[in-house]
This record gives structure tokens, sequence and C-alpha cells, in this order.
DNA sequence: ATTTAACCGAGACGGTACGTCCCGTCTTTAC
DNA sequence: GTAAAGACGGGACGTACCGTCTCGGTTAAAT
């Protein structure tokens, strides 16, 4: 990323901004469309018409894609209201919305998909998936709660989730999410 | 395609009980160290020496092998004591076993790796899941519980158990998921 | 070519004899026109309309398509007078025509372009030069001339219709070669 | 394209010294190697580090970096002692070591694999084994043979020696070019 | 014992995709 | 204007599977 040592002489390196645009639309098209599978050097050529070689230069395996993707595609942060029940249940609904509009359940599904045959998957798709939990655990401890049982609370909330969206193919149980996060409190006040 | 009238000569149909069992041996120790990748006609003729026709004569996709061998390791069902939480704990237990036994967990990365391009594994899938939730929902149907709330208490115990062994790749929280039963116990209790 | 411990299972063999056929007949075509470069299975395939996979089975490289080219189109051998004057002469004819008719001059090339990258085609540019070479000797030999000697004659009658054709990409000097033929008698009659 | 006034401003045009002698070194020695099919702007960038684009500028195509070497590797010529045997005897020497020492026999090679897709090299090439030819020639014309006849003798003392140089790959017949040219030579005085 | 249908192995064949390599052109940057 | 570095499109290469098929030979039940 960062160049201490600029060659100073020749073109600059990486793709042009224009391939970048149009191969990494396509590949997020393809992703919510097909799936991982089509995240191929020959989809992705055929879908924008960039030729193979360049996509290969640039993006060696269908899992540097979807790290590419994951990182022009961040998350927009909740600020905090310092209320617990009220910044948890915003995180749901945000949660929830992401799931349902797609781009964070397909990354899911296909990060598990290439993970079986690719190791540099298993590891961002731990660190994708530490990312979406992050804020939940972040509220908890704001507000005081030892490591454990926000570990805990986290994964009764997010984790039927999370099962839904890869595991079921179902729309996310947005309510039960709700409830769920009232009885977690509930526990916490006792 | 409908044969009122069996012919009753000849030989008779299907796989030899030997290749039956070669191949699907085969095909888990496969499905074990590569993932569901591997479940290839050609892998398989490779691992076992039996023919490539032969394999897909028989289960002409990996669909069907995994389908195969799904029905030749079923679960070993607990017998219910009716003391709901020595059952859900012994319900726990079991399904902790079998995820870090490795078949199950396997099975669980296998059908979703292949459900993203085979709709026949996203049904295959879906009833496997359902398949390890039935005996928790049992146990607390038997205790009179309300279908909502059964639902919400085994998503809490459950789905935490299969996020770990599909997301996260790593052991599932065992002493989490008992915690997690006495919580829902004390829930019901109130 | 001859299968003393047949298998005895499964289909035999070896292309089809319409593969074959139609292979090296597009594949002498395209040698003719364009040179050894053409004997890709590329080429072969978008001349043929036969699968690229099924070329590269039975024919792996342009030094084999070669080889079966040579193999299927042997020299019908000149039946000797017991004259070594006429005899020569008749081979100096027999050989200025395939020349002339192309396949030889053209294999000739082939096998020198190709043997500057693969070794398997120099040794079978040597074999194929010998077999040019050998019914010179042979009727030198027959009238009794000694090894050496016979070489000599042969180099001095035939190389000049190789260089020929070869290296100066011209029609061969027929009349010089038979002008030869009589001087090399002359020499050995002294 | 024509410069009919020369802008005498601005830095001189051609390849710099230092680009021209490295380049040609390792082009030299990469014929010698691997023959003509390694002379791409590719591997000769890869052996002295010079840019691909440099040379693509300056040796648009392999006939270009062909052509370029054998015009500074030139025969030295022989001076003539007026003998014809013992001249047409040093022109075999001479010609039979360049042929050992390799540069000789690596440019007819290189030349014939080129010259199957280039026409350029054709030319190049038959220009090239008119000037192995033309020492010979001479020395014959000198001592008042008429151009038939030298041409005959001619071929019959060189052709064997690139015979045996290009077709079969082994060390140049010495002896036998040297009774050649006894034996043209009492042909001659008949 | 014969039928007879199905088994099984070996492999040809067309087809698609893969990942690599090279080619020739070009653009950007520095000297 | 030389030179370097590299993007880019294009094409071929050789490999690997895939799924279908066509041969042969074998096996096991029912007649």
């Amino acid at each position: 990323m960062y160049c201490y040592l600029m060659t100073t002489t020749g073109r600059p390196a990486g793709p042009t901004e224009d391939t970048t645009t149009v191969v990494l639309t396509a590949a997020l098209d393809l992703l919510l469309a097909e799936g991982a599978a089509a995240l191929t050097a020959q989809r992705l050529h055929q879908a924008t018409g960039v030729s193979r070689s360049t996509i290969y230069r640039h993006w060696p395996t269908p899992t540097a894609v979807l790290g590419a993707l994951i990182e022009v595609a961040p998350s927009p942060p909740l600020e905090p209201t310092g209320d617990v029940s009220r910044d948890l249940h915003a995180e749901v609904d945000a949660l929830c919305n992401r799931l349902r509009d797609k781009p964070v359940a397909a990354f899911l599904q296909a990060l598990t998909a290439v993970a079986a045959s690719d190791p540099d998957a298993r590891e961002l798709r731990e660190q994708y998936v530490g990312d979406l939990l992050a804020p939940f655990r972040a509220v908890l401890r704001d507000a005081g709660l030892p490591s454990v049982a926000a570990d805990d609370a986290v994964a009764a909330i997010v984790s039927p989730l999370l099962v839904d969206a890869l595991l079921l193919g179902r729309p996310t149980a947005r309510t039960r999410a709700h409830r769920m996060v009232d009885v977690q409190i509930a526990m916490v006040a006792r």
C-alpha cells in the first residue's frame, strides 16, 4: 500500500481507475446474481469486456476479487447514544438491513464457499465476521459488561440472524432478534 | 419412464454392494479432507479404482453423493428423560460432539458450498439443518412451550454453535451453550 | 503396434479411424501450405473440426504429427536393374521428383524447423535423411564400392539437391545431379 | 517519414552504443544456446535488463535481430595465393572452422527456421548462403573455369558440409571435403 | 443351461475453463 | 528523443475436468 521507496521511473503500477471500477462493479453484480463461483477471470471478462489477461494481472484469484470488493464497500458506522438498549436495537436493525439488502449475506456465503478451498479466504472470512460483530460487542463493553458476558449476549443476538441468512436462506428473523435484545438486557439488569 | 410392469427377468438394477460401500467410504474421506469440491466422479474414481462410468451411472452429481452420504450416516436419537433441563444439556453435548467429530460440520460446509450452484443441494441443506434442530424443538414442545417461544430458545442455543463451526472455523463453544440452556430455562420458568 | 497382451476389457485404445484420416489429411495440407509451424493442435482443430482435446490426446506435439505423417507416406522403393549408372540416374530422378512434388521437401524443412526446439524431432530428422540416402548407398554398395567411397559419392550427388531444396528454396538442379552421377562413375571406373 | 531537412537539434537518433552491444551480445548467446526461437524481445529483455520497449523500438522482429547479428559478425576474407588447390583447401578449412565454432551453423539453422514464417528472413538466408559460397566461386573463376563448371564444383565441395551441419547435426566431414577438392581439381585438369 | 438385463471397466470424443506465457501496442514518467 | 516501467488486449498453449458415448466383457437372477 505505502510506497516508501518510489522507483521514480516508468509508468505507475496498478490497474487503471477505469479498469478497477468496471471490474469491481461487474464483480458485485455477478456475486449477487450467481454467487462466489462466478467471480472467475473468465466470467469477469465476459461481463466487462476487460481482457482476461488484465484481470489475472491484478486479481489473480477469486479471493482477491472478494477482498477488493469488501475493501471498497465498508459499513457506515452508527453513532452510539449511550443508551444500551436503544443502541443495540439500532445495531440489530442496521445488521438486518444489510443482510436483507444482499451484499453482506452474499459476502458471507461467498466467503464460506471460497474458504473451502482457499486458506486466504478463510482468514478474510474470519476478519469479516469479526467486523460484523464488533459494533455489538462495543456497545456492551461500553456499558461495563465483562468480556465473556458480552460475547455470550452478542452470540445469542447475532448468531440466529447469520444462520437464517446463511444456512436457511430465508429472510432474517428481525423481530425475534429484537426480543432477544430485550431478554439479554433483562438478564444483565438482574 | 414408469415401469408398471416390472420385467422379472435379468439382473437386478442398482450398484453392487461392494461398489456402494467402497465409493461412499472414499467419498466421506474426501469430503473431510478436501471439502465438497472433491466429490467429483473423477476424484472418486482416482480414490477407489471404481471406473468413472460406474460412478456417473449411480451418482450423477456431487449432490447425489452428498445425499447418499447423509442417508447412510444418520444421527442416533437420544431418549428423553422428561427432565427438560437434563434433556437439553444432553442434546447440547450430543450436538457439540457431532460438530467436533467432523462429519456434521463438514456436511454443513459442503452443503453450503454446493448450494451456491445447485438448487437440489439447497433443499437438502435446509432439511439437514431442520433435522439438527428437531430434537431441541421436540424437548421444549414436550415441556409445553408455545411454538414461537420454543423456536426462540432453540435459535439462541444452537445458532452460536453453528456459527462457530461454519463461519469461524473454530471449536464450538460448548460451555457457553450450556450457560445459554440455563438462561433459557430460567426465562421460561418466570 | 503389436498388442501381445490385450487388456481384454474396455474400449480399444487409439484414435478412431475417422479421426486419424481427417486429422492427418489436414495436417499434410497445412504442412505444405504453411510449414511446420502450422502443425499445432489449435490449427488442426480449426482445419478439421476435430476437438483440440482429441488432438492433444493422440498427437501431443507437432513432432508427433510429423512422425505420423511420415509413417503413412512411405517412399515406394525402386527395383534395381543391376546397372549402376542406370540405377543411380533413376534414383536421382525419383528423388528430384519427390523434392519437386513437395512432401519430401516440406518434411525436410519442417523437421529442420521443429528440431530447433524438440530433440525428438532431431532424431526423426536424422532417420528421415538417412532413409533418403539409403537407396543411393545401396546401389553403390551392391556395385562393390567400399563404404567410405560410397558415402563420398552419395554426398556429392545428393547434398546439392538437398541444399537447393532446403536452403535456397529453389527447384533442384536435376541436370547438375545427373552430371555429378556421371562424374562419380567415371571416378570409380578409374 | 522522409526527412529532407535534418533538424540539427535534439539527441541523435538510433540506439545507444551500449544498448547495441549489450543486446547483440546477449542475442548471440541466446541464439547459440536455444536457437532462433529465443530471439524474442521478451527474452532479450530478460537476458540484458534492457527494457522491452527499447528492444522493440530498434529491432522490431527477430529477423531484424538476426540481420544485425550477421552484419556485425562478418567473415574475415582470405587472401588468394593464386594457387587454386591451396586456395580451395584453405577455404574448406576456413568454412569448416566457422561451421564447427558454431555461429555460422547456428545462423543457418536460425535462418531456415525463421524463414518458414518470415519472407524477409528467406531473402536474408539466400544472401547469407550466397556469401558463404562466394569465395569458392571466386577462386575457381579466377582460375578461368566457366561459370557452370565452377558452380558444379562448388556445389560438390560445399553442399555436403552444409548438409552435415544443418540436417544431420554432426561435425562436418572435413577430410571428405578435402578429398572432394582434389577430385574436382583432377576433373578440371583433364 | 439359456436368456436377458444390468453390471463394470476402459477409453474416445467434444467441450469449457483454467492459469500461464508471449506478443505488439500504448501510455506514463523520468532523464 | 532515449529509455524504463508497465498497463492492456489478444491469442495460443498445454492441462484438467466434465458429461456423454461406445465399445467390450462379466454377472446374477428368472426361466
